[in-house]
DNA sequence: GGGCTAATTTAGGCTGGCATAAATTTAGTT
DNA sequence: AACTAAATTTATGCCAGCCTAAATTAGCCC
């Protein structure tokens, strides 16, 4: 089966609906129209104009008033758009001195502008890594990815151990009290308190140290659970 | 004096049309339209219409049927925007293996998208060069740039030494030629002959070795005549 | 100084991507 | 089953940037 022409090239706006109905396709199965307008920031109206030309070039399916879906064209581009986002955060935080909670704005501009032979340069600069320093799954080249799922914090039973996997990116005052908590992906934990009615989580770090989470900040943590590491 | 208001945030056009008006004005004095559309490989008539938007912003003066010159304001940007292609050519090339003859096009992409403090952050680790590999002056971040201008290599007289100075980014076949000829900046020669007619220019590289250059390509190599620095 | 040519501008049109206002569909309630 | 609220789409319109065709101006030649 022969494959769209050679180059369509995607306008910049395509690649941001592709990039943001993927995202949305992973939390909750599908997209609609005010989400991907709410998530960009642009009228519902708009969306569904767009929606009609994206169908039209076969990247989304669309069931009006149901939702918008990814074909397998729009998911490719979606998870090379990823790629490139991730391993651009991942260059300028390991090469050029940025801070992990303010190097999304720039990988956001960039992302349209690199080519993919200056994606693959930095990737391998970088050593081909899986995942970002934000813990984030870099998709591969060939366009897979790791399809783990973590739990949010708020969801590791109380007394086991975690290990902290992934965060989003956008948010840098998020980021940087994370970061202020001592809490990076790969540190592990334990859960010493959960409180009812979306409450705090009390989690104990390197071993001695109690930090206290407030329900918000804690579902946005994405956590692995580690079965019993130290007792039976 | 109050400057323009505070982020009017340039569109991808607009910087184009600038960088092109800029260096039409090194090249002869001021910027013509066709010249203009001719550069950006569109038609005249677009150019106008720009043009008009370029004055009513206050980047370029305009006299109807005469020519287009930048304001300080204009060129101020326009100078932004070399910078920003220069430095990204340094450390594409410097950082990220790309060789001087295809820099170009991938400066050219990033250049619209770089936030001045990744530029910086860039000439930080170039140790804020004032040359680009092809010997181009890198503009300062406050705005000034090395104004000294050079010969093209057919007008060094015969007989005397020269220094290769520079040369145009954009075309890979030349820059390969050139580089294939061992010839890069700085490199110091001796013009031995000069064709009349636009004829080729025979020049002596590294104390024995001979080339011979044909009169256009000659043209676009800019250099420095060295008073005898052998003979009296 | 009249007329030719080349350069330039004006006129009118198209597309992408956004907006608002009004119409429509869906889903939930009773 | 009807009504309502929310989501979505349709209908229009605007702006940036490009286009082609037609009108205008500048520069030059005799």
């Amino acid at each position: 089966m022969p494959n769209s022409v050679d180059r369509p090239s995607l306008s910049r706006s395509i690649e941001d609906y592709l990039k943001v109905i993927y995202k949305l396709e992973l939390e909750s199965g599908s997209a609609q129209t005010s989400a991907i307008a709410d998530a960009l920031a642009i009228a519902p109206p708009s969306v569904s104009g767009m929606v009609k030309r994206l169908a039209d070039a076969d990247l989304v399916t669309h069931v009006p008033y149901r939702g918008v879906e990814l074909t397998e064209a729009g998911r490719r581009q979606a998870l090379r758009m990823l790629r490139r986002h991730r391993i651009l955060e991942s260059y300028l935080i390991g090469h050029l001195g940025y801070d992990w909670d303010d190097v999304d704005r720039e990988a956001e501009r960039l992302e349209h502008a690199v080519s993919d032979d200056l994606v693959e340069r930095m990737a391998v600069k970088l050593g081909n890594p899986t995942h970002d320093p934000h813990g984030a799954p870099i998709p591969s080249a060939a366009g897979t990815i790791d399809p783990t799922r973590y739990l949010p914090m708020t969801e590791i039973e109380v007394g086991l151990a975690g290990r902290f996997r992934m965060i989003g990116d956008a948010d840098p005052e998020r980021l940087r009290f994370i970061a202020s908590l001592g809490l990076r992906p790969g540190a592990e934990f334990r859960v010493l308190d959960r409180q009812p009615f979306n409450g705090p989580v009390t989690i104990e770090l390197d071993g001695d140290r109690k930090e206290v989470i407030g329900f918000a900040l804690a579902s946005s943590l994405q956590c692995e659970q580690l079965e019993e590491p130290t007792l039976p």
